[in-house]
DNA sequence: TATGAATGAGCCTTCATTCAT
DNA sequence: AATGAATGAAGGCTCATTCAT
């Protein structure tokens, strides 16, 4: 049994602010990956919860913050989580591996979290736009820094773009992920992120 | 200047059942990329294309269908013309190289379609289910056959699973798509594809 | 093969103007039967007629009044039958089945239109009214005589109000074809006509 | 004056449940006699009803279902007050009159109720046999075994099919509330009761 | 803090009717 | 006379959000 002190630790205990928050946000994962974002009522979500309605308003302005929090929440552990993997990976391709790894086990742990992140929240610009602008943007910096890095210590080559490398291997991860989720076959998701990195550090030619 | 009997041939021509239908579809990718396809109302698109609002559903079942019939006429002159650029060109590299540029060509050509494309068909499992299991498989087929081809020629390596490498590139140049729309930046998205290629082609490493 | 005069006499041929409505109508008793009649489309009356959709408004000035041609031809037709039957019946307790048998006969002997009749036609006060000012009043009428000849002819009681005698036979009848409908026995109705009029006739009294 | 425990009870009081819906089902009365059912709109109801248009969704789960309602809770209220005014009356003929007398004393004292009931109830098949195979059914067994009753106490002729007689009487009750709703004239309905019944106990003839 | 009944704006779709051919 | 493509009005229903308790 968690001490006071300790559950106040922990936010994502209900009883606190910040753990009522998380728990709709995870109540609502569940509802959208499994109804779709628009097909889901708020009184859903709630219900999942085990609210009333009107209290997810008493957390969330809207239904829409319910959906950005998803992301939010999941893009902050999942940064912080990759900052502290890297610590001590010094290999530039240990360290793509090691974002690659990350970025597909975070996904293939929990289909319903890859649902929303692969189908649910591309529902339009005005999602898309507010979330490139912010922890995406952190997210792909780390990509990019990683490649970076590759280049300073003569690892990578030189002439490439971090930048668009960052992309490139951004998007061949979410294509992963889409593809997985969209699968009716069970295979494990981050099995693919060496094939990957593979494919990104050595390229097609022989 | 068209005679009458080559008009006659031409689809887009309002006039001809499929003409009118293609009269709506391109209107309605105005409308949607504007307003978003949830926003948007059949009455939009009506207004757009010059007719009235119930005459749409003499060419379309649903609201949906417009969305879907945007894909499906744009996958459909995209394939075909990936297939008639790809004749003739023999170099592994060369043909992805054609793939990639006629992909970010398309997009990069056509602003609003870019934005249904990669936001607006996006909506939920319903169209993406929809959409991966017809004409995408075909779209992703010809990439997983231009790197199978580099295979057997061995231009490129043999132990890549091509399939595994076809999702990737799509992924990229994915990727490179949906950050042109977002981008306030106003640059060439074709540009980009030799980039992609070569990083796929060359790899990171040096 | 009838001749060009015969042809000109009966006016449910095809090719005359009032043979054309009378297809029509005998087209849309079907239709508006299976489909009832808000269900039903002027295109499915059209369709079952054989002709275009806007032909219909040649000849109907709206998808209404066919309703009401339905009534008003078999009205018509069941007056001028009644009228006909009852030359030479002079017993009042004949008479009374000699009508009660028709009404039932006519609808016994074509199942949609008895449910155009007990059913569609009774959608709304419009038609209600506009219906029982007419030839339903001039039906209730043959009833009325025949019952209040009886009543001259010392047959019958001369304290009964033969008006509502009348309707209470017809409301009597009404609801066998109703039920007759609604069963999903298939029992002969007309039959039931006698029973009735020993009813009206006897009583219930020993 | 209603204690609150007694208001409680009585469900017609808004502010339970059954007391909301009683309540709207009680405004949608007077607005589909007024307007028509199909004329009416939801919004309409729920003006009278002093609501939002929202709302009775809550209570109702289509617009159908407010006039099936109808239907329902005033065969109910029929039902229970028949078999209540049943008791201690032995005469046949007495019980007969009763029924007849309740029948048209209740539409007769609410025209907007009469009209419903009498018009707009008849829509379609869909409501008339939904309707028919419930509570009508109870209503028309009340009726017969008011006959049936008479036939074993020797008071009616025995030969008389009850169920046919009954139909019979109901359906001469229904034509005399339709003509009532339907005539200008402004008659009590329910002295019709009498006369109706005379004559089906002892029949036209002298 | 929590509830959940009430609100009311918002929109896709149907289909009777018209009219240019 | 016949066609059938085009019109456009009209309304039931949903559900995010509010607020009195």
């Amino acid at each position: 049994m968690p001490t006071l002190s300790s559950a106040r630790r922990d936010p994502s205990r209900s009883g606190t602010q910040a753990g009522k928050r998380a728990a709709i946000s995870r109540a609502a994962v569940k509802v959208f990956a499994r109804r779709g974002f628009f097909n889901a009522q708020v009184a859903d979500v709630a219900r999942a919860a085990g609210i009333a309605a009107g209290t997810v308003y008493l957390y969330f302005r809207s239904k829409d913050e319910i959906l950005v929090s998803i992301f939010e929440r999941t893009m902050e552990e999942g940064i912080s989580e990759s900052r502290l993997a890297l610590e001590g990976v010094t290999d530039p391709v240990e360290r793509l591996r090691c974002l690659a790894r990350l970025h597909l086990r975070r996904l293939g742990r929990d289909r319903d979290l890859a649902v929303v992140f692969q189908v649910e929240l591309r529902q339009s610009t005005k999602f898309i736009e507010q979330l490139s602008s912010s922890q995406l943007r952190t997210y792909l910096g780390q990509l990019r820094d990683a490649i970076a890095h590759g280049q300073a210590s003569g690892a990578f080559a030189a002439q490439i773009n971090p930048t668009l490398a960052a992309k490139a291997l951004f998007g061949a991860l979410d294509e992963m992920a889409t593809n997985w989720i969209l699968s009716t076959r069970r295979y494990d998701l981050a099995s693919e992120a060496d094939d990957v990195v593979d494919l990104f550090v050595n390229g097609l030619a022989t």
